[in-house]
DNA sequence: AACTATATATAAGA
DNA sequence: TCTTATATATAGTT
């Protein structure tokens, strides 16, 4: 977008496609920041590189939260906080209420997601 | 970013807000993809508006599938694979399969994740 | 929702 | 990296 419109493709040359990506990687990041504060939205995101690095924006709380609230939003149920902290549990009643959550995933549901500290 | 700078805040007026929500959603959108396509990334997008609604982005995939990645990036094991199809099991073998899941809670593990068909 | 004038992002070059 | 010419995004306006 500058010197030169870019065609929309796979860049071949090893350094330039390097050098494209930390640029567009950090504009992406910053414009996903600047909707978050302007719209008042909550954004997660998260970008693994070809080699597999990991590049990562929550804008409000943690990933893991948005992660919950993005299952639920798109399953119904999804996420089911099951214990703030299991080893704070009875291993009985552990297996009790996980016996409750294949219930629900017999009932057709897909996920289960078990968190024992959301906290840290 | 044109007719004058803008303040790095959230946008007071409603309408203003809900203007700049709806064209920086598509930019943020458009500039991900490019992303991923000149430099061979996978990228997972969600925003919520201020009022819930879910706008999403996943590459490649599934945003699910997305999200196993990082998960599993980030925690180490974080996503257990513990079934196909867990109406496939007979409970005994399935409660089995919890406690020993158990065991992996308590080694203090956060994440485990319960996946009952990935497939669809 | 369409239109510009400007701000910003960034491709190519150094 | 840093610079700079240009492409793109978008704020304010209609």
């Amino acid at each position: 977008m500058a010197r030169g419109k870019v065609q929309m493709k796979r860049i071949e040359n090893p350094v330039h496609r390097q050098v494209t990506f930390s640029k567009r990687r950090a504009g992406l990041l910053k414009k996903a920041k600047e909707l978050s504060v302007l719209c008042d939205a909550e954004i997660g995101l998260f970008i693994f590189s070809a080699h597999g690095k990991l590049y990562e924006l929550a804008t409000k709380g943690s990933m893991q939260g948005l992660i919950e609230r993005y299952l639920k939003s798109t399953k119904g149920v999804g996420v089911a906080e099951v214990a703030k902290d299991t080893q704070a549990l009875d291993p009985k009643e552990e297996i009790n209420m996980l016996k409750n959550e294949i219930d629900v995933l017999q009932k057709g549901l897909r996920y289960i997601f078990i968190i024992s500290d959301l906290s840290n």
